[in-house]
DNA sequence: CCAGAGGTACGATGCAAGTCGTACCTGAGA
DNA sequence: TCTCAGGTACGACTTGCATCGTACCTCTGG
């Protein structure tokens, strides 16, 4: 069962929501970019500076969070977003390299 | 550009259409068809029994043959479907792979 | 030749998703 | 203490998608 904040584990991860999340270019730019940085790298999610308003990044970042691609650790004021590098690589190998290897859209 | 019939050339093959594509179980259940038996396998739109409607069933086709997924090739009356493995595999190495590992649904 | 099966095309419908504005809460910092 | 930036919650709107029924085309088999 997900936790308080929708962090799925690793078991309850599906292949169906983490496609769906991946669909969006969007959501695929962050992971990505959290993929590119060193391993646990924590971003805000403003950090990313997407071309959408506030409301609309919470909800894609949600979208990201409750299909187990990132976690989200509140930290102080903010709330510090880390790539789940080891949990996706274990669940689905080979899926983040395929999206990392994607070029900029 | 794609041919008459909608189908990408491996370099035209995108990311995002690819997994918007293998979002939906349906589709994701008939490349795991595909996938299971032997490479080259034609089959037809019917002969995966599909829970929906014909015209629905033409929609999910039409979907994995623009995404790239499948190649449709007319045979006499009815349009035989086969996997494009190997183009798949060179342009997103793994990912047939990940979508094969699901277990049904 | 004709009936039927396999598919497609088109239009309609219902629902989910992406987007936004606004209001609001909560820490950080002046 | 007060202001502001980072995020969330909610409601609204629009677009896209999955779905269907129906009509239609095209082969195949009797």
């Amino acid at each position: 069962m997900p936790d308080d904040e929708g962090h799925p584990t690793v078991e309850e991860m599906r292949l169906g929501p983490v496609l769906a999340a991946l669909a969006d270019p969007l959501r695929r730019r962050v992971v990505r970019e959290l993929a590119a940085a060193p391993d646990g790298t924590a971003r805000t999610c403003s950090s990313f500076a997407l071309p959408v308003s506030k409301a609309t990044v919470t909800h894609h970042f949600r979208a990201l969070r409750e299909a187990g691609l990132i976690q989200q650790v509140a930290r102080g004021n903010s709330r510090m977003a880390t790539l789940r590098r080891a949990d996706l690589e274990q669940r689905f190998p080979g899926l983040l390299g395929i999206v990392t290897a994607e070029p900029e859209e």
